[in-house]
DNA sequence: ATAATATATAAGCATGTATTTATATATTAG
DNA sequence: CTAATATATAAATACATGCTTATATATTAT
């Protein structure tokens, strides 16, 4: 196949990895914060880390607040355990949902500050 | 289908839908919101966003840089551009493309942030 | 004008993801 | 212990997504 030629200059293709090379992120890193932000990229989950923002949830008032069927909300849940964006407290049968940490309210409402100004 | 009965007394299910009825998100926006966030949930895109939070690319530079065909850092860039994330400026056959605002960044050093606290 | 370069788009395939239906586990009530 | 409740998991399906190959558009060079 032809080798295709881009804006930099071929010869100077060293320069350019080398001058990006602070600001590029490892295919590791960058997959292990693609999937961290994987949490936000689904509506339910959305919904879910906006109540959850306010106040510690069980699973069924999740369930019954957004309409969903528990299995739905289970499923989207235990992504969120997965990725460390809520903490999980038993009590007797019922399962109750906080977010994790500061970070994850940051993020989220950096994002409804960003899509205000869209 | 018999009716599922969960945390809350099916008696004050209406008092629990009024409690969270200002940090319920609408089905609208909260799509719109993980939509938004989508633009993240990708390693390629977050290589790139993290190309761009340093400086303007050509695209020939960023599938240089990452080591992709061009037809799939376009198809990336595209994505970026339909959600307002990156902004273009053409010059000549080349064209340059930045991170759109400042809540991208935010949210991008944020996330950093978080993952290195995981 | 013609050729070459830079980027964008389209179609196709392969993989990932959200939800449903069905079932399993765990905890409390009687 | 048995039944009911609360949540979790599994399998299946439908839909979305990333990348490839092929092609189109736009800009510059000759």
């Amino acid at each position: 196949m032809a080798k295709p030629t881009y804006c930099t200059d071929p010869h100077d293709s060293a320069r350019l990895i080398e001058a990006v090379e602070d600001s590029l992120l490892s295919v590791e890193n960058a997959t292990l914060i693609a999937e961290t932000l994987s949490a936000f990229s689904d509506p339910t989950r959305i919904r879910v880390i906006g109540l959850l923002a306010e106040s510690e949830m069980c699973v069924g008032d999740l369930c019954l607040v957004l309409g969903m069927t528990q299995p739905a909300i289970s499923h989207h849940l235990r992504i969120l355990r997965n990725l460390k964006i809520v903490a999980v407290r038993k009590a007797g049968r019922h399962v109750f949902y906080t977010l994790a940490d500061q970070h994850i309210l940051d993020i989220f409402n950096q994002s409804l500050e960003h899509v205000r100004h869209i």
